[in-house]
DNA sequence: CGAACCTTGACAAGGGTTTGGTAAGGTAGG
DNA sequence: CCTACCTTACCAAACCCTTGTCAAGGTTCG
C-alpha cells in the first residue's frame, strides 16, 4: 500500500488511539476512504483534521460528543433554528443578573472541571 | 411576590421537576431572578421558555448538556471560532503538512477508492 | 408557633460515553 | 507461506449525565 497512512500509522502522527479513530470516523466526526479491501486511508487532510481536533478537545475541554453536537447542528437546519430560536426567545438583558452572582456561577462552574482555561466571558 | 410562581407551581406547570428546574439553572440554561429571601422567581417568560426547551428536547432528542454546549460557542467567540474554523474542509496546501507525508499523498493521489459508508449512524 | 414551603449540599442508582482489550477472520508484502 | 497488519463485534472498567431523595436550615403565612 502506498500514499495514505493505515489506522496505527495515523495514529502515531496524531496522537489518537487506533480505537479513537475508529469511534471518531463512528461518531461522524470524519469520513474516511476506503482501500479495494476496506481498509480506512488517512490522507494529509484527514491527518491534520485529526491534530486539528486534538488541540480544539484539549484547548476548550470539550468532549467529542460536543463537536458531534456541532455537526449535527450543521446537518440539520431544523434543529439549528429550534436551538437559535430557543436562545432567542426573550433575551435576559444583563441588568436583570447581577454581575457578583454571574460571575460567581462561573467560577464554581469552572472550579472543578476546568483547571487550566480560564473563561474569558463577556456579559451578553 | 409580584405575581411570578415559585419552583414547585413552575414544576407543575412545565411538567419539569423541581429537581430539574434547579438542574437547569446550574447548567446555565436560564437565569432565574430571586426573592430577596433567594427563593427563585418564575416570570410567564422563563415558563415559556421552559416549555419550549422540553418540546425542543423531545423533538430532536438532544440532551440538556448539548444545549448547554450550545450555549457555551455563544458566549466564548474563540470556542465557537474554533468549531466553525474545524468544520471547514480548508484547501490544503503543500506546505501545512510534512513534505514526505505530501509526497506519499501526490503518489497515491489516483488510487482507487471504494466511498464511505454515509455518516448517518445508529447508537452503538 | 407550626405546617409547608424554599435554599444548598450530598449520596446514589441507572444509563450513556469513553476507551481499551480481545477474538475471529481477511489482506499485504517479503 | 508467515507475519503483521487490517476489519468488525463484543466485553468491560471508569467516568459523566440524569434524576431522585434526604438532611439541615431559612422563609411564609395562617
Amino acid at each position: 500500500m502506498s500514499g495514505a497512512l493505515t489506522i496505527h500509522e495515523a495514529a502515531e502522527t496524531t496522537g489518537w488511539s487506533p480505537r479513537m479513530l475508529r469511534y471518531i470516523e463512528r461518531i461522524g466526526l470524519l469520513v474516511l476512504r476506503r482501500s479495494e479491501s476496506g481498509y480506512r486511508l488517512y490522507g494529509p487532510e484527514e491527518l491534520q483534521r485529526l491534530r486539528t481536533l486534538r488541540e480544539l478537545l484539549a484547548e476548550f475541554d470539550v468532549g467529542l460528543t460536543d463537536i458531534g453536537f456541532a455537526l449535527r447542528m450543521r446537518r440539520e437546519p431544523e434543529l439549528e433554528r429550534a436551538v437559535d430560536a430557543w436562545f432567542e426567545t426573550e433575551p435576559r438583558r444583563p441588568q436583570d443578573v447581577p454581575a457578583d452572582e454571574w460571575l460567581r456561577w462561573e467560577q464554581d462552574k469552572h472550579q472543578k472541571l476546568i483547571p487550566a482555561t480560564p473563561p474569558t466571558l463577556e456579559p451578553v
